[in-house]
DNA sequence: GAGTGGTCTAGACCACTAC
DNA sequence: TAGTGGTCTAGACCACTCG
């Protein structure tokens, strides 16, 4: 019973299959209404979450563009490294590497909003793309939800995935820092990369919709792996992770 | 005569001047309303604005909360090195190295959608920060913009600015690609850094509100000098550069 | 000048939060 | 349970594009 959410996944689909080729005018709003059978407002709303997701453009007084097939949700497309991989039909692999409880660093005390000395649970992973090195993942979750990522399978490919159906909606804010570094003697042997080799390095803190800090991550990719996409239209920023 | 803007813009400068400081709540829609006497729609109009600044956040049933202080704009954020570096109190600087026309490459062109064989002007600059090199930017513009381009005193600090003074609102529609790559010799020279040493590349096209391509760029940055900063509020991206 | 998107209003009901 | 944001409607007028 969300008539505008209705409305955007009709005009989303019509575009992923084509109806709609990229390039070509909607139909006007008056007819959207027409046909969905709700008002004009509601429409607009529709149109304006599929502006923010980039698939059209508009301008006063010219119809809605169809300018783009992908659709970016970009929080979870950043976070979760196994989902992305597999919207991108390519087979995600995970190994964990170490996994300890330990007190919190100053910096990570302060990323998570934890008491001085308070602990977190320090995670290293390995993770494969189509069964090749990929990306060093470093994260630090929060004390308080430990246990819960304790329990979840070390083999389960997505943590990500098992949080979320295990908590419910754990993750809404999100910060990414990216920038590159050289690969140091560690990352150069998990990845198989000569030391010193550029890597590209998004640095993540995720928070509950309250605003409460759940984990801080330090990821490193391999250069030619991905790249970051940001598509602006209209001043609206979409944000996708890119296979080469 | 926009009245959503006005109230956005009264509300801006109330979290920037601290009037409403982080973590706090705003007051309620309906006594926005009441306060600029407009309408709820008005109000929830210039809200969604803010939000989209990355500036407030809300959940339904609580007020809206207060989540940040800078305002940041994606587009021109990422577009003009020489406003983003005055934003931050840096002194920016640049330095034509080349500057020619020539027949587009077939990337060029495919980018750029030009006809095969068609002209672009190709720019080499060196950008520094507070005098140190930082960034290195291969920009080819459009033939049918080249003239505008070349009437610029190349000693400008910022090309985007003449070109939006000279043409109005040339940049709508951006699309960047951020990874990491090992300088090559010629970056190395320029930059001052070591052979095969990480950069950070961002490579850009840019387009006019009709979305007709206007240049296509390749932007290596020192590491150190700058990170993208992405926000993600309740799944709205906001997208910066930051120093380091 | 006709068509179309951008803005604004006034009122209604629902879903969720917080007390 | 009162307060508040989320959704939706119906109608109006304006600003801009395009043939």
């Amino acid at each position: 019973m969300v008539l505008h959410r209705g409305v955007a996944d009709a005009l989303r689909q019509a575009i992923a299959l084509g109806a709609l080729p990229v390039g070509a005018p909607l139909p006007t709003e008056a007819e959207l209404a027409a046909e969905h059978g709700v008002s004009r407002g509601t429409v607009r709303h529709a149109l304006a979450i599929l502006a923010a997701e980039g698939l059209i453009s508009s301008r006063q007084g010219a119809r809605h563009l169809v300018r783009g097939t992908e659709r970016t949700q970009s929080l979870a497309e950043l976070r979760s490294f196994a989902q992305w991989a597999r919207r991108q039909g390519r087979q995600p692999s995970g190994e964990v590497i170490s996994m300890a409880r330990r007190p919190a660093t100053v910096r990570e005390a302060g990323l998570l909003q934890l008491d001085p000395g308070g602990e977190v649970l320090a995670v290293l992973r390995l993770r494969g793309l189509d069964g090749e090195p990929a990306m060093l993942e470093r994260t630090s979750y929060a004390g308080w939800i430990a246990d819960a990522v304790e329990r979840i399978d070390p083999r389960a490919d997505s943590v990500t995935d098992r949080l979320h159906h295990e908590l419910g909606a754990v993750f809404a804010h999100a910060e990414h820092l990216i920038d590159a570094v050289a690969a140091g003697v560690r990352d150069a042997a998990l990845l198989g990369v000569r030391r010193s080799s550029p890597l590209l390095r998004a640095r993540r803190v995720s928070a509950t919709p309250a605003g409460r800090p759940v984990e801080c991550s330090d990821d490193r990719y391999r250069i030619g792996v991905v790249t970051f996409d940001i598509h602006t239209t209209s001043g609206v920023p979409v944000l996708a992770r890119r296979a080469l």
